[in-house]
DNA sequence: TCTGGGGTCCTAGGACCC
DNA sequence: TCTGGGGTCCTAGGACCC
């Protein structure tokens, strides 16, 4: 038998909004917009996250930026400053991790805590709940939502519907008339697509697909469906799972208009292959393969991939097998909107590789690259990003 | 009003092997 | 002249999450 366990959720709200009210105080109690330039309601690109003020003016993440512009153009309206969130995102799991080291990041803002054996020792998970909620807002100035339950779903469940700044525990035995009345979109994995699905034969709550046997879910939507059929019982058997190796670093990029340049676009994924790699060299990785995103005016995607010849860190490589893809997209006659490059089959820097330096041939050269792109993270550290370019990128900016 | 950027996981088809 | 079945790996696309 499974002795049960005490699952907290912990969801900081308005993360990166909240960070920027923390860090500008005249900017607390109005709406704040974190996303892209609204430029007077003709920038690209959407909201990352709001203050609940703006979500007052029906504002949301995700929401087309010069939309929000138009519900809210007295709103403060900011770009990201992604160091600064991950540096409080830090300090935010090192609180949690006062209670064990079942700690599992969901994302830059969202935790999974596994409080089973701690309780002992720090008393009731409610208690310990709050006390999160407590040292979070009064060490680092940040509200949170926290939701106690026997699994990972339910606490989940919990915490959003505690938002903003609240704190709800499922009562073990109550997980059936807690879920009932939720929409289907509430359950993990049930996105727009799913959703409609479902809705298309009828059902609109937890409940309804509650009544659904386990087959029917299979036959229509596979090993899902299956999963579902238990999330709607409240049955979540997942462990949480602390550091989980990252499979994937990538990055990408929307022009500001689309374009044809061929040599706009070169340029653009050789400074994508060169953030990427150097993600990878501070993250002790090498990449098996590279994958190219690619994206018309239309708004159709592909994506074209391939293995590497050795498993590299190095922006030229990554960027050499990118033209490759490239060659391999046929948009003629298209203007590119979008293009992006993944690093993937990732491991870890060092094994296999290690060994005698070699003197001579590609192995050499890469040695080379390796140590003048050490040299340039270092640069890069000590005086900025953009202390130092690629002679390539400059000549393209400044002609 | 067009629709970001960072990811994970699943599926389906084809190649290839035994 | 017809044509197994299982397993694995790779690629491309898509759904989903924050």
């Amino acid at each position: 038998l499974l002795a049960a366990r005490t699952i907290l959720h912990v969801d900081m709200d308005a993360f990166y909004a909240s960070v920027e009210q923390l860090d500008h105080p005249e900017w607390r109690g109005r709406p704040v917009i974190v996303g892209a330039d609204p430029a007077g309601g003709r920038g690209r690109g959407v909201v990352a996250a709001c203050s609940y003020e703006a979500r007052a003016f029906g504002i949301r993440s995700a929401l087309p930026i010069g939309q929000a512009w138009r519900l809210c153009p007295e709103g403060v309206f900011v770009r990201p400053r992604f160091p600064r969130y991950a540096e409080l995102s830090e300090r935010v799991f090192a609180i949690l991790r006062r209670y064990t080291d079942l700690v599992e990041p969901l994302s830059i803002d969202e935790a999974f805590v596994d409080l089973t054996g701690s309780v002992r020792l720090f008393g009731p998970a409610e208690e310990i709940g709050r006390e999160v909620k407590h040292s979070l807002r009064a060490e680092l100035g940040l509200p949170a939502s926290v939701g106690v339950a026997p699994n990972k779903f339910l606490a989940k469940i919990a915490s959003e519907l505690g938002k903003p700044d609240g704190l709800v525990v499922v009562p073990v035995g109550g997980e059936g008339e807690f879920l009932k009345p939720l929409p289907l979109g509430r359950l993990w994995g049930v996105g727009p697509k799913t959703e409609a699905k479902l809705r298309g034969i009828g059902l609109r709550t937890i409940e309804d697909l509650a009544r659904l046997s386990r087959e029917e879910l299979r036959a229509m939507l596979g090993d899902a469906g299956e999963h579902l059929w238990e999330l709607a019982r409240g049955i979540d058997r997942r462990p949480v799972e602390p550091d989980s190796a990252a499979k994937s670093v990538g990055a990408e990029t929307t022009f500001e208009a689309d374009t044809g340049d061929a040599e706009l676009v070169r340029c653009t994924l050789l400074s994508l292959a060169d953030r990427v790699a150097s993600r990878l060299r501070a993250q002790g990785l090498v990449a098996g393969g590279v994958t190219l995103k690619f994206r018309d005016e239309d708004f159709r995607t592909v994506t074209r991939s391939a293995g590497l010849p050795r498993p590299t860190d190095l922006a030229e490589d990554l960027y050499a097998k990118a033209l490759v893809l490239l060659a391999r997209v046929g948009w003629k006659g298209k203007l590119v909107r979008l293009v992006g490059i993944t690093a993937v089959r990732l491991s870890s820097r060092g094994q296999g590789t290690k060994g005698q330096l070699e003197l001579f041939g590609p192995a050499a050269d890469a040695e080379r690259l390796r140590r003048l792109a050490g040299t340039v993270d270092e640069i890069r550290k000590r005086f900025g990003s953009s202390a130092i370019s690629r002679a390539a990128l400059v000549v393209r900016k400044n002609g």
